[in-house]
DNA sequence: CGATCCGTTGAGGTGCGTCAACGGGAGTGG
DNA sequence: CCACTCCCGTTGACGCACCTCAACGGATCG
């Protein structure tokens, strides 16, 4: 239980209060965790595997607004339904926590609420970096954003940063850029083409030079 | 002072502890709060007016992820310096916040936290409705989900919602729906000419039909 | 009354979307 | 074990929504 995100920095009854209301749940890929509309009853934290959530306007046109990992947390909300649906991309895991008894933590452990909050703001400027990467940058630089963004991550996880491990599919990366399945993978190629990247078994793929990537990422 | 926001719902002592760390400060239109990067000292309140917060690119691509008006936050972060910009839109009247004041006194007072985490969620929430916007939204389906999120958060702040005061110049409308200034002024022009609005004087827009506009931002 | 800024409009170009075809891997069933 | 289907990723041809470049008029200011 310790490894727990939430936990970090909290005392010995604070991370026992939360552990009593939790359920641990394990999730085969590609099913849903909740749609957006449905009653919010709970917020959950990410032990393992991947998540996406997303939203989706009324012609089917989707929008992938993050890829959740280990340590991340969903349905944080003060509104009494989700605003976006999540679903997983891998096998996950996954603890629930009951919204009610949740707020009862809150109001009885500072910390864990501090904790939280932490995490909020660190999410909103990923987001304001999701929405200049969105607005204005190309293509290119969208890949390029995206690579170095997962491998990042998985380098703060203590998991591999070199070949970076991607498990989504090329629909789930276009609809998290703002692209097409077409576009991703032409990118893709062209990419591998000049030699920046090569793509390996099991969905791994090897960044060649990282400063230029992230030069590319940037635009410069 | 009571109608600032962080205060609604608060004891006497806990407003008073803010108002004993608060600076209040007066700023023209189109003058820098803070920029990128800066060291974060203070955290900030508006109390009038209007403001901007926005990334670049270092080839001076711009994005601005958000207008703030009365009640807004800003400077919301735990890193040590600020994530974006921020520049005024008209003259605005804030409440400054020192981060080590502010950080005892969200210590002290989990009731000022709370508010804050609710804050940080809701804003979390729009920025998601922004990506979606970014991402998969044509331009004349921007523009109205612009028009629309500015109509309903004049009513929510009891302000006219029919004809939306437009403070903004398009140049900050473009960037901060990922479009050009001309592309802003044709699709104005197109909706000008279908009958959905009318520019009036004053910066201000009259939006024909509510329901047409919504289900033109939906892209119904 | 020149200078500057802002919004608008036109003409032309392009990055990415759309549509379509194809190949490989995985699952399924005979 | 082989067909068959389905799904995914890739590639090509073509089109278009939006960008780029350019010009112009009105407002504001010294």
């Amino acid at each position: 239980m310790r490894p727990l995100t939430v936990c970090a920095a909290l005392e010995d009854d604070e991370v026992r209060a939360l552990a009593e209301i939790t359920q641990t749940l394990r999730v085969e890929a590609g099913k849903t965790i909740f749609s957006e509309g449905d009653a919010a009853e709970a917020m959950y934290n990410v032990t393992s595997g991947t998540v996406k959530l997303y939203k989706l306007l009324p012609d089917g046109r989707r929008q992938i607004t993050g890829f959740l990992g280990s340590g991340d947390f969903l349905g944080l909300s003060f509104d009494d339904t989700y605003a976006y649906s999540a679903e997983t991309v891998t096998v996950a895991a996954l603890c629930r926590f009951p919204r009610r008894k949740m707020e009862a933590v809150l109001d009885a452990f500072p910390k864990v609420q501090r904790r939280l909050f932490s995490m909020a703001t660190t999410e909103l400027a990923a987001a304001q970096d999701q929405m200049l990467l969105l607005g204005r940058k190309t293509a290119k630089e969208k890949i390029c954003s995206f690579l170095m963004m997962l491998s990042q991550r998985a380098g703060r996880r203590g998991q591999k940063e070199n070949p970076v491990f991607v498990p989504m599919s090329r629909a789930d990366i276009a609809d998290y850029l703002g692209l097409t399945t077409e576009t991703v993978s032409r990118t893709f190629t062209q990419l591998k083409t000049s030699g920046v990247i090569s793509l390996q078994e099991g969905n791994k793929i090897r960044l060649g030079n990282l400063d230029a990537i992230y030069d590319m990422a940037e635009g410069i």
